[in-house]
DNA sequence: ATATAAATGATAATCATTTTCTTTTAACAA
DNA sequence: TTGTTAAAAGAAAATGATTATCATTTATAT
């Protein structure tokens, strides 16, 4: 993925910073706050949580990354990508994108509710495979 | 419905705010915390705030409330009911229970996933029908 | 190369949540 | 009922998370 790019297709200036979250964040698949700041210093021992934060709101604004609200966890962050439904492992804690017919669901929900449906929000916890 | 057996069956004591908190809940569906809040001194003018978190982390853990996390919102909280999805406006903010088929989909993500499901976060964002 | 608007970093300020501790109260037994 | 006790409430302080401010630096377009 081509992260300078990413971030002048959404009219966001290209800094060091940016690029490095952006590679985090595509290394990581998901991540919160403290997870990203605290291996973002390995590569900018000098980054301030300001930064994290306002180039997190940035990107956000931009429909560059995406905030993922997470039961009894911090949300964490991902580059946008197609929809797609949210795996978590109440174990090991595993957090993993699972492919699945949203358009169908969402074709359901429309029907009962007559909602013009933009967005949606779907997550799965359980216990994973290798933890059962 | 009976606040009171509610909280003995749960094994938490009957107190006056955790009467009103249930009520409350019960009366609007979902409520965030400042918005409780601000209801519930009107019944109990002197509460504290540290008695309402306090509760509500009781009541949660007790499995007798359930926290709801909202895309761009404060979670909100609910009495635990049977699985349900939830459906917000983000026009209006209207933000309402949708019954499922909620054993369809996870069936089809467990096949996918081989994980054991144990709860479900499925939240629809949208414009409803008065906005549109 | 230069100008300029935006980003960074440091710090302070704000807001949310949790902790601590004293007082009050619900639940239970006598 | 009344007394006992463990838990809950309330007030305030402490902590934690996020946002705002501002001086300095840097990316971008000329």
């Amino acid at each position: 993925m081509n992260y300078e790019n990413l971030l002048r297709e959404h009219g966001l200036k290209v800094t060091p910073q940016r690029l490095g979250i952006l590679s985090l964040m595509d290394l990581y698949g998901h991540i919160n706050i403290d997870e990203m700041y605290r291996e973002i210093k390995k590569q900018f021992s000098s980054i301030s949580l300001a930064t994290m934060y306002k180039n997190i709101i940035a990107m956000s604004e931009a429909s560059l990354i995406k905030e993922v609200k997470v039961p009894q966890q911090k949300s964490k962050f991902e580059i946008v990508k197609s929809p797609h439904g949210h795996l978590l492992c109440n174990s090991c804690g595993n957090f993993v994108d699972i492919e699945m017919d949203i358009e169908k669901i969402v074709e359901d929900v429309t029907k009962k509710s007559h909602y013009k449906m933009l967005e949606t929000s779907l997550v799965f916890c359980g216990v994973c495979p290798s933890c059962a």
